[in-house]
DNA sequence: ATTGGGATTTAGAATTAGTCTATACTGCTG
DNA sequence: CAGCAGTATAGACTAATTCTAAATCCCAAT
């Protein structure tokens, strides 16, 4: 994506696009991906960028409160953010730590529960947790 | 739960019953419920149990290793640990923090993805994830 | 009884992701 | 050019969890 692109994308969402706002979405938003702060951070230091660790904290908090991105939630030591908004599904290979999308058109509910009183449905997702096979 | 009941259960599962496992045991295996290790050590010193914090972690990584109880993420902050140990679905209030079952009949399938090349199933979980309603 | 050893428990130090704070910098606007 | 709002930054801080090294426990064999 070229910069001018990513500046339009980051206005169109209410956020003032900054060099260092550009640069996280430069690297996170380039593709469908599944990034920890720590992995961009270290991608952001291989390309010479000198961003600090809170503004990367702090973009990608933004970014999140105004929807370019989706904070999720399989690793209990740290989140990953993805670059996928849209509410889907989720492969988590806990051998490899490795986390992949599941195609929309591949889950289907038959059934979904009643929610309890007084509360209403944010999202729905399902984590299918995956082993490498034995052999 | 009776201690002897407790001390036959953790056998079962090829625990030493001593004295502290049991413990944490008799109050996160009492019934369903889902406890963070900080909510438990609260608990056990309310009941003036002495028992170190290092000893509540040790004890909960044990059980989850050895099936006695499950533990979930669904907050980035901290771990849960469900004494229901089956594959099952949840709610989670992101307004209350509080997490909750839903009853395994309420969700069903109608298709479900193709795994990876190389990879089985581990589990499936459906996370429902909740709001208060306004008003 | 005593000893020796393996497993367990413990307090506190260390680690790590993420947040906070206080300061410095960057345009604008008048 | 002064003032101001919004940002960016380094580094201190927090909180959950893990690690470490020493103390304790239990039991079988002397």
């Amino acid at each position: 994506m070229e910069e001018a692109e990513l500046e339009a994308l980051l206005e169109r969402h209410g956020v003032l696009p900054t060099p260092q706002r550009v640069e996280v979405a430069g690297l996170l938003l380039a593709k469908p991906q599944h990034l920890s702060a720590d992995q961009l951070i270290d991608r952001l230091r291989n390309q010479g960028s000198r961003v600090s660790k809170a503004t990367v904290y702090n973009t990608l908090n933004l970014f999140s409160e105004r929807g370019l991105v989706r904070e999720i939630t399989v690793d209990p030591t740290r989140k990953f953010y993805d670059s996928t908004t849209r509410s889907h599904h989720h492969f988590y290979n806990i051998d490899t730590g490795r986390l992949s999308d599941v195609p929309d058109s591949e889950v289907a509910f038959l059934s979904l529960p009643r929610l309890p009183e007084g509360t209403e449905q944010d999202s729905v997702e399902v984590l299918i947790r995956l082993r490498d096979k034995a052999g």
